[in-house]
DNA sequence: GCACTCTTGCAACAATGTTGCAAATAATTT
DNA sequence: AAATTATTTGCAACATTGTTGCAAGAGTGC
């Protein structure tokens, strides 16, 4: 099956060993192409894991940079898998994301770059987040 | 004092009661320039309000536009002030907000636009929101 | 000051996130 | 392929955060 190499290429690539809860929450993510908060992969993994094995693996991913984070404004945190370049511990995620307000799906919006903004003087600029909410394509019929 | 008065101004131009709760919360905003967690409200405030209390004025100050939150990676809310013409419920928060690594602080740039982008065909968007972290001017010194 | 409305605090609860530790599983070595 | 080692998992217990109903208290308008 395709996603199952996947799911392993990508563990591999990280060094991280192939577990069940580890296979199963990136399935999650290489299936839907939507963002995933905690609670979603809690309820689509079904009874199987631990709520802690969920934490800890979403850590974990993120330290590698298999997943990254976006901040949401009600306060639910969704992740979101990291294109291939991304990889390795830092982390070029410079695209923006887009929350519906009709299906609550959050996408990556690959295709949109952040743009580039000026500070005022005095402040560096480390990482920039880009956080747009509205109608997404599927609703927007 | 002038803070008295200005809470006072802010609360009567929103319909709401004056209580000590909310005078107490609306200090804190005005008194720091930073934004504000719920947590750090509890903190400062003392032991003087009830938890609930906390969540149910900011809830209050959200609806009726006298604050915005501002989402972070962490998992903890901020809130800020709104300058004065977002007041009344339709909310003009097109600001970049910055969060400091060093400090931790979060802030308003008022005085930074959030640029327009253009977003693939079929998505519409409603609210945007860009989050710029990296070292504040007190810090990079 | 009095009646009325809104706000607060308490209690109880639900949901979310964290930590230590022993058992289970995966990777490594022989 | 079995044994050793390192890592991961599940459980339990706990801490933190957020929600709701309700009675008591405080604010507002008359």
């Amino acid at each position: 099956m395709e996603t199952e190499k996947k799911v392993e290429e990508i563990l591999k690539k990280n060094h991280l060993s192939i577990t069940g809860g580890r296979r199963k929450i990136l399935e999650l993510f290489l299936q839907g192409d939507g963002a995933l908060s905690h609670s979603d992969i809690e309820k689509k993994a079904g009874e199987k894991f631990d709520r802690v094995t969920v934490y800890r693996t979403l850590q974990t991913f993120l330290e590698k940079g298999v997943i990254h984070s976006i901040p949401t404004a009600d306060n639910s945190i969704r992740y979101a898998l990291c294109k291939d370049d991304c990889s390795g511990g830092h982390h070029r995620d410079d695209h923006v994301h887009f929350i519906c307000n009709s299906c609550g799906n959050t996408v990556c919006l690959e295709d949109v770059a952040v743009p580039e903004i000026k500070l005022p003087r005095g402040y560096l600029s480390e990482q920039v987040e880009m956080l747009v909410s509205g109608v997404c394509k599927s609703c927007n019929k």
